[in-house]
DNA sequence: ATCCTCCCCTAC
DNA sequence: TAAGGTAGGGGAGGAT
């Protein structure tokens, strides 16, 4: 029983070639598309599905795709007058290409037009990847790749960044990498493959020999210069690579950046000789609406267990499509016409259901048509999440913007608390051990049920989630599936790219930790900082109409009255930004403070009735960020300050703030660790499969050899100690440079910013909505209300995760 | 009975 | 595979 939803702008054509089109696009494969998933090691798994094998199957799925898409309506743009479009949705594609037998990296874009119509434009972008070698060596490794991989790497450049982990990099000393560009993703890969190993080998040497590298002071350079390169071997150049930057960006996110491409906006589309280009028109800001088709499933299921996609069967689908008969009506306002359905499998409902009407709330109408169908096999195909896609139109779960979005307690997760809280009505209820029951007993009773759940996430889709997901994708470089997918955090780490792309500063890594990590001869189990923690002063029920007992410190009221002067000066000149000469009644004004303050100093035992206020510091975390330049570059150490040319006496640009770390440790010592390691090297494990041969320890990867230790050392110290693990807290002292590139803290105030701007344009629309001359007036400022709050909050969601973001695992 | 660990959930 | 954070209450269940 899932509650989904989505625009399907290709749908316009009614809900049977919808479904086919979907069976379609799924039965012809994904090989070719799995790329353009969203997190960094799709590219990963890209590799599995680009055997050399697959090509011509790759390219026979794009056309299929590209055939599929022409009969959704989305016909390719590539010449004629330019449109104009708000663009939907965007996918990775090939292109076909008379000189590029492999095809070309490309991104599919699908528009819509004002009139209702669609089409969608491909734009080809070469996909790259960089790499920094040791100084001097650039020039030898250009010519060795240029050599090596001609036919494979399409162009190579050197270009410069600003490395913000490089040494004295505040001087504005870039770093030299080389841009590495292919024809398509299946090159880079390829590329890839080989110099991935050759980085993690080189990796190997210590920061401070690489600190003194990138300072351009390398003792091996001047050897290396006198080395002609006849004589040097392929290993000896790629032992000069020594870093590999930006390989595991998602190739259409890529693309969005560079090109500062968003869904959700619109475009004027030129075609010029074939080439695509999109120019953002700032100046349209109201979004059209696409055909959205809500749907709710109702199976069967064994008594007391929960549904079991294996075994049980389909009983009903209710799904309710915009416009009459499934016809778009894309411009048409919230409550215009929409038609919901109902199919029912008859193999299981006893009897037929007859047509009625489900109507919760007034503005919530609902008419259903219902199709009593004898077994309607619905041949949807999963996708690497168990989730169904497509190119042309996205698939919102509802459910996915409840758990991430909605700020309902875990418990109001279900369709009946959901719509309770934000659509402010109780859908119908069954229990769930009656529902297989009903589709025998009462066949109309459960229709009416599953009704009810389509109409409640149609509505809950109209008026929360799109809004919310479609203002995201206004700011972040993904599109629709994504943005409502992805966690908060990668939600913000899409957006420093963005900045740090804007910035010319070359994008980190993610952070991986290490395997094994000591302390104080200890191993590890996890690290982190000491958290505020909250007080109650005082627990209870508090009524501003019950009185209670309050005793006042006298003290603290003649505090207050000594500085009335400096706070009345405060509230004028700070607060509302006046000058003192404007107060005309000064004397009035300050005495009626202080006379209140005397009072409650006076008579400090009083039992009163209390008024109850509401104290938030706004946008906190942010706050703290910006007033303290905090940034991850930006904590620094001694050493790094040593080598800093801004290191000069009395220096004010090294803030230093105390924090409190927190390790929790193996109770193991030093020597035992030890002991249990050479133990573990005497002995032979499992492969993966049972059928692959016993492998000594050191060979395990990593990862698995780490899972051991920690399972060893775990059962040792339990056994030995009695307890697995032991704490301890450790004061610290972290530099902050006020002088980092500031990159990261001006994404966190930009955002602030832009959020108070759309807090600002909500309250304006929302006074325009009371001042409304007619009906139409009003209906536009609804609308606007309902963007620009979905937009704040979006602005909202985004700014908390960015002091979070910092201690996420694998944050970059 | 008491402690430890793990898990779930909420507040911020 | 994908993944904002820590504080802290409370319950289940195992070991001592």
């Amino acid at each position: 029983m899932t509650y989904d939803t989505g625009p399907s702008p290709g749908a316009g054509r009614g809900k049977r070639p919808y479904r086919a089109a979907y069976q379609q696009a799924r039965s012809s494969g994904r090989s070719g598309y799995g790329y353009g998933g969203g997190g960094g090691d799709d590219l990963l798994r890209a590799k599995a599905d680009n055997e050399p094998t697959h090509l011509d199957q790759q390219l026979e799925n794009t056309r299929a795709m590209d055939a599929i898409d022409e009969r959704m309506g989305f016909h390719r743009f590539q010449e004629g007058p330019p449109r104009l479009g708000w663009l939907i949705n965007m996918h990775p594609t090939l292109v076909h290409d008379k000189d590029t037998p492999s095809g070309r990296a490309g991104v599919d874009y699908y528009f819509l037009e004002e009139d209702g119509n669609t089409f969608k434009a491909t734009i080809v972008y070469s996909p790259y990847f960089l790499i920094a070698c040791k100084p001097g060596t650039e020039s030898e490794v250009e010519d060795y790749l240029k050599k090596q991989y001609e036919g494979t790497i399409e162009h190579i450049e050197q270009v410069h960044k600003e490395d913000l982990k490089m040494a004295n990099h505040l001087l504005g000393l870039k770093r030299a990498f080389i841009k590495l560009s292919f024809r398509s993703v299946r090159e880079l890969l390829t590329i890839r493959k080989i110099i991935m190993p050759a980085v993690k080998h080189n990796a190997s040497k210590t920061d401070t020999e690489l600190d003194a590298m990138m300072m351009g002071a390398d003792p091996l350079s001047d050897q290396l210069r006198d080395t002609t390169l006849s004589k040097r071997t392929a290993t000896e150049i790629l032992d000069n690579i020594v870093d590999i930057r930006e390989y595991d960006i998602p190739y259409y996110i890529r693309v969005a950046i560079d090109n500062d491409i968003r869904v959700g906006l619109w475009y004027d589309v030129r075609a010029t000789n074939g080439t695509i280009t999109l120019t953002h028109r700032a100046d349209l800001v109201k979004r059209p609406e696409p055909v959205v088709l809500a749907f709710d499933i109702e199976t069967t299921k064994l008594p007391l267990k929960f549904p079991d996609a294996a075994i049980d069967s389909i009983m009903m689908i209710s799904y309710m499509v915009d416009g009459q008969d499934g016809r778009a009506i894309r411009m048409a306002p919230l409550t215009a016409m929409h038609q919901g359905y109902l199919i029912t499998n008859r193999d299981i409902v006893s009897q037929d259901i007859d047509d009625f009407e489900y109507t919760p709330k007034p503005e919530f109408d609902g008419p259903f048509h219902i199709f009593n169908e004898a077994d309607e096999a619905i041949g949807f195909f999963k996708d690497e999440q168990d989730e169904y896609k497509s190119h042309y139109a996205i698939h919102m779960d509802c459910f996915r913007w409840v758990k991430r979005d909605s700020y309902l307690p875990v418990g109001s997760h279900g369709l009946k608390a959901v719509a309770k809280a934000k659509l402010g009505y109780n859908p119908d209820e069954i229990d769930p051990e009656d529902m297989t029951r009903f589709a025998a007993e009462r066949p109309q009773t459960l229709a009416q049920y599953s009704v009810s759940d389509a109409v409640a996430t149609y509505y809950l889709y109209m008026k929360y989630v799109h809004p919310f997901i479609f203002s995201l994708c206004n700011i972040i470089p993904s599109n629709g599936d994504e943005v409502l997918r992805k966690g908060s955090g990668t939600l913000c780490e899409l957006l420093l790219m963005v900045e740090a792309y804007r910035a010319n500063v070359i994008i980190p890594n993610k952070y991986q930790e290490p395997h094994e990590k000591l302390f104080d001869g200890h191993l590890l189990e996890s690290e982190t900082y000491v958290g505020g923690h909250v007080e109650a002063l005082e627990a209870g029920v508090f009524r501003s109409d019950i009185p209670i007992q309050f005793k006042i410190v006298p003290s603290a009221a003649q505090q207050l009255i000594d500085q009335v002067d400096a706070a009345i000066r405060f509230t004028v000149e700070v607060e509302n930004k006046r000058q003192m000469s404007d107060v005309l009644n000064y004397d009035e004004i300050r005495a009626d403070i202080v006379g209140r303050l005397a009072d409650l100093r006076d008579r400090p035992e009083r039992q009163e009735e209390p008024r109850i206020y509401h104290l938030d510091v706004a946008a906190m975390y942010p706050n703290i960020i910006l007033t303290n330049r905090l940034q991850p570059d930006a904590i620094v150490d001694e050493r790094i300050c040593a080598t800093c040319d801004f290191n000069l006496p009395g220096k004010q640009c090294d803030r230093r703030m105390n924090w409190l770390w927190r390790g929790q440790y193996f109770q193991a010592d030093r020597n035992e660790y030890r002991m249990i390691k050479n133990q573990l090297l005497t002995e032979q494990f499992p492969g993966r499969r049972p059928t692959d041969p016993m492998q000594p320890f050191h060979q395990l990867p990593p990862a698995e050899q780490t899972t051991i230790i920690r399972k060893r050392i775990g059962d040792y110290s339990r056994r030995v100690y009695t307890r697995l693990h032991a704490t301890k807290v450790v004061e610290r002292e972290a530099i902050i440079c006020q002088r980092e590139n500031p990159f990261y803290i001006n994404t966190v105030r930009s955002f602030r910013d832009r959020r108070y701007e759309y807090k600002g344009l909500h309250k304006t629309w929302k006074k325009r909505l009371d001042t409304a001359a007619n009906a139409a007036e009003q209906d536009e400022a609804r609308k606007m209300v309902i963007v620009y709050d979905s937009l704040q909050l979006a602005h909202k969601c985004i700014l908390t995760s960015f002091y979070g973001y910092v201690m996420r695992k694998a944050a970059r």
